[in-house]
DNA sequence: GACCAGATTGTCT
DNA sequence: GACAATCTGGTCA
């Protein structure tokens, strides 16, 4: 499961295949996956163990609701990139962009279970304890070191990837959203039964 | 633990 | 000009 700076290049990310299908489908099978970024200080990352999932079609809370725009335009691109955008003036999520090409879906990361270079993360996060560093979609893009230059980048080819994580798929719960107004009744929320590492019960 | 306000700027109307 | 897929630190219990 660990892996170190050598080594990033040569471990098989997901492929462009697992992130073009069904947006909720992916969201539920990247649990237990492992994201990994290797930045120029060193590499950073954690097992998934929450996510949500936004789609263009009949989500008003997705970003892509109201069609194309600058910010946006990446969700409309080929499955299996990174999104990264800036909001509440200070954070930045991340997310992979699902489905067919020029659909607009994607699945928002919300939380990691802190595997690789936590002593980094404990810096950049000014935190010690484990469940405080990457519980929530800004706080583990701040731990891994992430920002808006991620916004496009490949995830099967660049610093940024997601691997193969646990070999059993984990046990999960689904829920509703959080801290959106429109949409906030749909079950699109699924996170890890029992992880400590979850943003929010 | 629960609840609340402040931060702070890119993006869209 | 309004608001945002959030986090933090404060108060009160």
């Amino acid at each position: 499961m660990i892996i170190n700076k050598e080594d990033f290049n040569k471990v098989q990310s997901l492929t462009k295949d697992f992130y073009n299908r069904d947006t909720v489908q992916v969201a539920k099978d990247l649990l237990g996956c492992l994201l990994v970024f290797n930045s120029s200080e060193d590499i950073a990352g954690g097992v998934i163990v929450e996510t949500e999932a936004y789609t263009q079609k009949g989500d008003p809370a997705c970003h892509t609701a109201r069609g194309m725009t600058p910010r946006n335009k990446v969700m409309f691109g080929p499955p299996g990139y990174a999104y990264v955008y800036f909001t509440y003036g200070i954070h930045y999520c991340f997310n992979a962009v699902t489905n067919t090409e020029g659909v607009g879906d994607a699945v928002l990361i919300r939380a990691l279970q802190p595997e690789i270079g936590i002593p980094l993360m404990q810096k950049r996060r000014g935190r010690e304890r484990l469940k405080d560093l990457c519980s929530g979609p800004a706080k583990l893009v701040q731990a891994l070191g992430m920002s808006k230059e991620q916004n496009g980048a490949d995830l099967t080819n660049s610093n940024v990837r997601i691997l193969p994580g646990w070999e059993k798929q984990p046990e999960m719960v689904t829920t509703t959203r959080i801290g959106i107004k429109e949409g906030a009744e749909l079950p699109l929320r699924f996170y890890v039964k029992d992880s400590p590492y979850i943003s929010k019960k």
